[in-house]
DNA sequence: TATTAGCACTCTTTTTTTATGAGTGCTAAC
DNA sequence: GTTAGCACTCATAAAAAAAGAGTGCTAATA
């Protein structure tokens, strides 16, 4: 980073402090004026010349001002944010009603989480992989039906219906639950392989089709939640961009909230990144971003744990010029108060 | 409808057909030269003038062509659609896949239903209220928490933890579970009134504690469910019709989409108005929607049963101009899929 | 009496032209 | 190294002009 002096910082500090707020391309004599280095607008336009060159800043047309670019930014985000730390941010709390539902909380949390930013958010289901089986039961619910009713760790239940020929009596029954609980319990799924499944038949004799469906139902399960649960809220505040606002791009922008799957995409990426700072925090510029769809856009993400390695993507939105400051400060904080909310609700 | 002459009738159908097309407003000329009835300009600008006065069409401005008003897309819902009832309507069958997954059944539902016709689309889950409890289940997890597993008539089950302070033992755990099975088995929760679980409670001695919490937990699950689950596709395709598509008005409806909360209320509302000839099909036009935010839509939706009085609605969302005689009948043809493969799984 | 050709008029939409103005780069002076 | 000054560029806004679609009305026609 040799290649910036102090003024030349400043000068670009400046500008994109500018550009957050307006959203228009600065010109020299807005910075001469605005700045608390005297210069002349001249000197401006020499050293704004100079930072063009080093590929920190754009000009849209010959004759406007400058915007930052994808690398401007990248800088700012790196070094220039820091300096402002010793402000107190204001961030209003999250107000999250501590509810038993984890599908409701989440849906609550993007939508407040959009409020306050007024960007677009999204967060995912923390994925199942990798959760332990807690519990199991089978019980008859009639002739023909018996309810499977697995419970994860972070209390994640998941029921199947299995099809029967003929009931069981409640002792095989019985047999069955404890056969079930006393091998499954405490394992993952991948600790489930092929030899706990044949010494598990082995053990159910003639019950054997049920414990099939059983295991394969659990297996179902985890790929079921391959497809993460996903909720998003504040896609339309795309339009108060107008830098992302044409029709065109909107569309395939909220399109893409609509699907998901894109989305899904990103969370996979964000696991082999690295972050911000040791914040727990990662920012995507531009180009930076996995996702085609949100070329211009940037993307802010956290991952939130719910202990024993279980863990889920909160993630933000917004136009390159997004408030990364407010951005990241709300995140981190929502990300506390998440992992601790979790952690408290599991056992 | 004595009003309108047999000419035009044809006139109208023909000012409408060619509006549902083209989006454009359209002239005497070209009537003139499309329809059968071989009438100069001219006389169908007469027949125009007086279709205007008797308010089945609207000219938006002065020197413009005629587009039909919610008065002449009435009419042509409630009578000219029929004439061409004996097309062969070729709608791709669904594929819809079964899956035990109801929620993923009904985001299918949606997503193809959305491809298929280019509009908006939703499905409402089923609303629990009304069905009735077909299996009780608690089982302790651990020392301190109990599962209590709900299951209701469309095979619809609620899980939900419920804190203890100390673990009960295995014959008292079989007699509560005795004890909810055989009093409430049959019943909707209306059924469930003030003497009945007095009862219960005295029935159940000192572990009332418990049978009030599972009762409450039951409360909940339909309170819960009083924001019926509600999943959308396509909201975006609105901008394919020029005439919704201006940013202002495009935010505020997919908004709306992603909010759901007005789509809550449309779905509430439908229950108490009547329907199409008997189809089970109701079109809202325009101002006829409920919806504010839709004013400038029409509204066509169905309801599915999922047997024993349990029902949801889909609903498609388009411009005015929709293709209402392809909507409807792909709306009919959904309807009866999902009432057949809804009552097969259903017991 | 119902239909039609003809034409003036209206109003939107598109295209062209003409400002306006922000911002730059460069030169020459300080 | 800094700055005033000025010509030049380019996007945007405003104004003007042209084109076109469609109507309503009148008068002629079958």
């Amino acid at each position: 980073m040799e290649e910036l002096d102090e003024r030349k910082v400043k000068i670009l500090n400046a500008i994109i402090q500018n550009y957050l707020e307006t959203g228009e391309p600065v010109g020299s004599r807005t910075i001469s004026k605005s700045s608390d280095l005297n210069l002349s607008s001249a000197t401006i336009r020499n050293e704004m010349s100079d930072l063009e060159e080093l590929g920190y800043i754009v000009q849209p047309h010959t004759s406007a001002g400058r915007i930052p670019s994808d690398k401007g930014y990248r800088f700012y985000v790196d070094h220039l944010i820091a300096e402002k730390d010793e402000e107190i941010s204001d961030i209003k709390d999250l107000m999250i009603e501590k509810t038993e539902k984890m599908e409701k909380m989440l849906k609550q949390v993007v939508k407040v989480l959009a409020n306050n930013t007024q960007y677009a958010t999204m967060i995912s289901a923390p994925a199942i992989t990798g959760t332990k089986v807690k519990f199991v039961q089978l019980s008859q619910v009639n002739e023909h039906q018996i309810l499977s009713v697995v419970m994860m760790s972070g209390n994640i239940v998941k029921n199947k219906l299995i099809d029967v020929d003929e009931p069981l009596n409640s002792e095989n029954m019985l047999k069955l639950n404890m056969l079930l609980n006393t091998n499954l319990n405490g394992l993952t799924v991948s600790d489930i392989n092929l030899a706990l499944i044949s010494r598990m038949k082995a053990q159910a004799g003639e019950f054997e089709a049920i414990i099939e469906q059983v295991l394969q139902t659990l297996a179902e399960t985890i790929v079921d939640e391959d497809d993460t649960e996903i909720y998003t809220s504040g896609a339309t505040n795309i339009f108060k961009y107008p830098e992302l606002a044409d029709t065109q791009k909107a569309s395939e922008f909220i399109s893409a909230f609509e699907e998901k799957e894109e989305l899904r995409n990103l969370i996979a990426d964000i696991e082999t990144e690295g972050e911000e700072k040791g914040t727990g925090i990662q920012v995507y510029i531009g180009d930076e971003s996995p996702i085609q769809t949100m070329k211009d856009c940037s993307v802010v993400t956290a991952t939130y744990e719910l202990g024993e390695g279980v863990k889920g993507t909160i993630g933000i939105i917004g136009p390159k010029r997004m408030d990364y400051k407010n951005v990241m400060d709300n995140l981190s904080h929502l990300k506390k108060q998440l992992d601790q909310m979790l952690k408290n609700n599991d056992d």
